[in-house]
DNA sequence: GGAACGATTGAT
DNA sequence: TCAATCGTTCCT
């Protein structure tokens, strides 16, 4: 497992980069996390914001798990719990550059467009067949794993408002390495 | 028990 | 620009 910050916002800079690997029965899905979004317990777009409830456990348990949840009636998104138990908080993986079996990601987003594969928190999840049953998962292994990429200098990463949320909008909380082409909205 | 809303996506 | 679609949370 990487070692990462106890900072959401810290956490998600440290993220990009690095491998989300898949396993599902004799093959394995892997991308290379581009886009980040950070959320916090002192953040009121954030879902920890109201404290900890049934669905929001996860993030205030230990870090390296994977929070799942389930929205708009139909779509999953996955984020990486961050901080010590207790605390509230995660990163949300909004986009990632396919890398290995492309071919699978294709079949099950129901198209053949690589650029459409996995720019999207929901997208991915889809791509990678990440559903609830990974919610409290522990991301330091297989068949959800997290695994050390490179480093992407601070100079590559742009930051923006995040996306999507109606509360505290004006936070430079959503990250991404500049150029990538699979990035959610450059 | 009821209602409003959502860290989205894809079609129009 | 807008509908799809239902679990979570909060209110009565």
């Amino acid at each position: 497992m990487l070692d990462l910050p106890d900072d959401a916002v810290a956490a998600a800079k440290v993220i990009l980069g690095q491998l989300l690997v898949r396993e599902i029965n004799d093959y394995k899905l892997m991308g290379k996390i581009v886009e980040t979004e950070a959320y916090d317990q002192k953040d009121a777009a954030s879902h920890s914001y109201r404290g900890q409830t049934p669905r929001t456990d996860v993030m205030f348990g230990p870090p390296g798990r994977a929070y799942v949840y389930f929205t708009y009636g139909m779509h999953y998104c996955m984020n990486i719990v961050i901080g010590k138990p207790g605390y509230g908080s995660a990163v949300l993986i909004r986009a990632i550059e396919p890398l290995k079996g492309i071919e699978q990601m294709k079949k099950k987003r129901g198209t053949d467009n690589i650029h459409q594969l996995t720019n999207g928190p929901a997208k991915l999840c889809q791509a990678l067949s990440i559903n609830k049953e990974f919610n409290g998962h522990d991301l330091s292994k297989l068949p959800l794993n997290l695994q050390l990429g490179q480093k992407i200098p601070p100079s590559q990463i742009f930051k923006t408002t995040r996306i999507g949320i109606s509360k505290d909008t004006h936070r430079l909380w959503r990250f991404y390495i500049k150029d990538n082409l699979f990035v959610s909205k450059p």
